[in-house]
DNA sequence: GATGACCTGTGA
DNA sequence: TCACAGGTCATC
């Protein structure tokens, strides 16, 4: 499930792979799937002959930058100043693909034809290959100049102090305040659930109880969790995971995992070490 | 701040 | 056949 880890993995592939290569179309057959006003022949329009220049990415939204256009064999811009930005989100299913590479998969990507039908966008290169959005549940999504401020702190780049002065104004549940893109961006599901039984927290309690030990500690163990889970390869690489099953057991000290619904998602945690 | 809708593949 | 998963947005 992409979360903040697959992100930016697939902002890796894109940078290793696709920046610098001219763009010579871009097939967007689900319109559905362009979100805030962009129309497929506004995207046809906007992209070919750019170039991407830069991959970024703030919290779950991979931000690819393109350049001006150029007059072919001058250096002269036709139009004023940087290009659009493409702006792709992953859903809960979305995979980037640049020339059959996807983000954590080794193998050649074998494109059949049930695979074919979850494109849900495009961009073709002038040298042949293709950078892929491919969804098979349709809930990403693809903008153009996004407003990247809609989005917190990175949770990659979040300090102890950003925290506690988060964690201070919120009175609802810790899992609700993590998860909330517009505060720190990038966490979904089973990272918070996996950073908060590592940091011994109950998902319940409301943000503002937190002491500043305990701030701290969160801090903490948010930095480590992600750096671990990174280096194991994704979100869903946890310790916990394995237990987040109905019936699970807390692998730390064995007893039964409680599921619940907490911030809307469903939450498994551990009461007798999470407090 | 909480809830349901969005969409569709998977697994019981 | 149906609950469920996931992230986000509109609405209560």
């Amino acid at each position: 499930m992409p979360e903040i880890l697959e992100v930016e993995a697939a902002r890796h592939v894109v940078e290793d792979h696709a920046l610098g290569r001219s763009i010579a179309g871009v097939d967007a057959p689900d319109a559905w799937y362009l979100k805030r006003g962009l129309t497929p022949a506004a995207v046809r329009s906007a992209l070919p002959e750019r170039r991407f220049v830069a991959a970024r990415r703030r919290g779950k939204l991979l931000l690819l930058d393109t350049d001006r256009r150029r007059r072919a064999g001058t250096r002269a811009p036709t139009d004023a100043g940087l290009g659009p930005t493409l702006a792709l989100h992953l859903g809960m299913s979305g995979r980037v693909v640049v020339d059959g590479t996807a983000a954590g998969d080794p193998l050649v990507y074998a494109s059949n034809r049930a695979e074919t039908t979850w494109h849900r966008f495009t961009v073709h290169f002038a040298d042949g290959g293709a950078l892929i959005l491919s969804d098979p549940r349709r809930l990403g999504a693809v903008e153009l100049d996004p407003d990247e401020d809609r989005l917190g702190i990175d949770a990659l780049a979040v300090t102890t102090p950003d925290l506690r002065a988060l964690l201070a104004r919120r009175r609802g549940p810790i899992k609700a305040v993590l998860l909330d893109q517009h505060g720190i961006a990038g966490l979904g599901n089973l990272l918070v659930d996996e950073i908060l039984w590592r940091a011994s927290l109950d998902p319940n309690r409301p943000a503002i109880s937190l002491d500043p030990p305990e701030q701290g500690r969160l801090g903490r163990v948010l930095r480590t969790t992600l750096g671990v889970l990174g280096r194991r390869g994704g979100s869903h690489t946890g310790d916990l995971m394995v237990a987040r099953v109905p019936g699970g057991h807390c692998p730390r000290d064995g007893a039964p995992l409680r599921r619940e619904t907490v911030g809307g998602r469903t939450t498994y945690w551990c009461p007798a070490h999470q407090r």
